[in-house]
DNA sequence: GTCTATACGATGATAGAC
DNA sequence: GTCTATCATCGTATAGAC
């Protein structure tokens, strides 16, 4: 009989079972059993595991990136308008706000999360290929808009600095997993709101910083 | 023949190979064709593969951890005597400086660099648990070091500045193997000294911030 | 003690018959 | 779309040469 919704269910079997376990480390068998499709299902909907992986990257981090670039854009032609120059704040905050509030979209959304940062961590790979692909008109977007608002910083040390907050972003995006090493006192599932002010606080300060 | 370096041999293809392609997609049999000795050499001398990938993990990571501790604890005695408390600058350099310039080790230390940041991706894996054991003692000494110089942040804000700090490094340990989105007039190999200053200006005002 | 050659059972991705 | 067959490759184990 046909199953519809055959594909989503893969998608949905594979982001979870990628973002916990790796991309190699993940068969299509668990893939298809966890879907309850047969093995065959992935070669036939997809390709191969490699366009399977393609697919799952993309069916979230194309929404995610028309929200940022959507906010930024709405930014920038609001600053327009007033004649007001945006602040580094308000720049940062559109690309990171999306992201962290993915959490609280449910738990598959969270699997997302995970799987971006196992991405960022293989620089040679295929996923990260794909990634870079889609990335890079919203982070030519960002940089743009950042220089314009960060006059007094080389484009060299601009360079640097948005790839450290941006690397602090994507190293907290995965370290709710690890629950290792985490203090007395502190509290690990912060509200998102409060999240996002923390850590703005950090990323600013040290964009803005002269010297 | 005997050859006395076997074991070197295979830990140095193993480190090449695990840093390059990630543990999964590394196969035992690439490992000793690249060392030039058999392949259950690699089970004689270390008993799995597991058990190789943590014995490469170790034999850089205890005599980098050493070397972090070694100038983080000179740097606590040296404020002891004069009685005034160290700064946040020189407590991070103690622990970044060293990390960074394991580049200029040669080729060698820069696999070491992309295997850990690989490790810190993939959170619930076997080198994870490995790495967490190792960084443990070093962990604690820093947040505590950091707590004193800090006195006016709560637990929760320095424990997560420290995390968007130290995330910033594992992102930029990486970023050296990913040639695209670099702008024209970003150069990409800054010598180690001026590196880590723009990464401590960066990473300083962030964690000194107060709001 | 070290190392080699070879074999084993499990699992990988994919192709072709249906 | 599904089922089954196929074949490559995996990590590991073992027997024996040096």
């Amino acid at each position: 009989m046909s199953q519809p919704d055959t594909k989503q269910r893969i998608l949905n079997a594979a982001e979870h079972l990628f973002s916990r376990d790796g991309y190699h480390a993940t068969s299509l068998r668990s893939i298809t059993t966890m879907a309850t499709v047969n093995l065959a299902a992935v070669n036939y909907h997809f390709g191969s595991k490699e366009a399977l992986l393609e697919a799952v990257i993309i069916r979230r981090l194309d929404p995610l990136n028309e929200i940022r670039l959507g906010q930024l854009e709405a930014l920038l032609k609001k600053s327009e308008e007033t004649e007001e120059v945006p602040t580094c704040r308000n720049i940062l905050r559109t690309f990171v706000e999306p992201t962290l509030r993915l959490r609280q979209q449910g738990a598959d959304a969270e699997d997302f999360i995970a799987l971006i940062g196992r991405i960022l961590a293989e620089p040679r790979g295929l996923a990260m290929t794909i990634f870079m692909a889609h990335m890079e008109p919203l982070m030519n977007r960002l940089f743009q808009a950042l220089a314009v608002s960060l006059p007094g910083l080389s484009r060299q040390t601009l360079f640097w600095r948005v790839h450290f907050a941006l690397g602090s972003l994507s190293h907290i995006m995965r370290y709710h997993e690890r629950h290792a090493m985490v203090p007395e006192g502190v509290n690990i599932d912060m509200p998102v709101d409060a999240f996002v002010d923390l850590f703005l606080d950090f990323a600013v300060a040290g964009m803005e910083v002269t010297q």
